[in-house]
DNA sequence: CAGTTTACATCGACAGTCAAGGTATGTCAA
DNA sequence: TTGACATACCTTGACTGTCGATGTAAACTG
């Protein structure tokens, strides 16, 4: 099932967070684990997590360091930082505000929603 | 308590939609409706409401009509018409079906979110 | 009759996302 | 050893949705 990509306008970063309080991750990690955690919901583009993860590190809520796998590839990680930690726990009281707001509205229109 | 606008985005039709199901409406009366409904959560800005509302009449998802107050008012109403009312059925699902993928990354790193 | 509310509308700017493309290295099979 | 594919990072230009500001005009209010 596909949505529209708006939806997804400003909790990228959201569940960016949330994926780096389970452990630091490098970028491509981050692309396929946020589709199996979704159970294939979410298909993060490169295009939006790159920029993404350096406005995030720009803002300090990431640290990065850089990682050599034994087989010799380079790999970029990304920690949360403190701040991080409590961005994210902001942005989920936003989120579920903001669900529960759009529910209401929904529910108001069409009661048998569930 | 204030959310990131742009979690709004792509939503707002569906919400649109959805006080339409309830009865024409004209476009004024959707900003203080929808204020009220979401108890206070959405303040639809009028630039949002008027560009959305003809691009929901070209597609055909609503239909325009005039009408005159007694006291002599203009006021454009908007009816919701079959395609709108499926439309808004389709947008639902896709809303329930992404914030339940939110919900599902966000409750595998918190589980305590319940 | 001045100020506020109602009512519709447009404009320029901005943020978030995407598709497409670029670079480089490791893996694996023919 | 060559070619295809996966890994891994990144940038660019374009598009969409929203906002704030602003405009216009009529009706209500003190």
């Amino acid at each position: 099932m596909k949505f529209e990509k708006t939806l997804l306008s400003g909790s990228n970063a959201m569940l960016i967070l949330s994926l780096l309080s389970d452990g630091d991750k490098y970028g491509y990690e981050m692309v396929r684990e946020l589709k199996r955690r979704s159970e294939n919901v979410f298909e993060l583009q490169e295009g939006t997590l790159y920029p993404l993860l350096h406005a995030l590190e720009k803002s300090g809520d990431v640290k990065a360091y850089d990682k050599t796998t034994p087989a010799g590839r380079e790999r970029r990680y990304y920690h949360l930082s403190e701040k991080g930690a409590q961005r994210l726990q902001e942005k989920i009281r936003e989120w579920r505000f903001f669900s529960e707001g759009v529910n209401t509205v929904l529910g108001a229109a069409a009661p048998s929603l569930g």
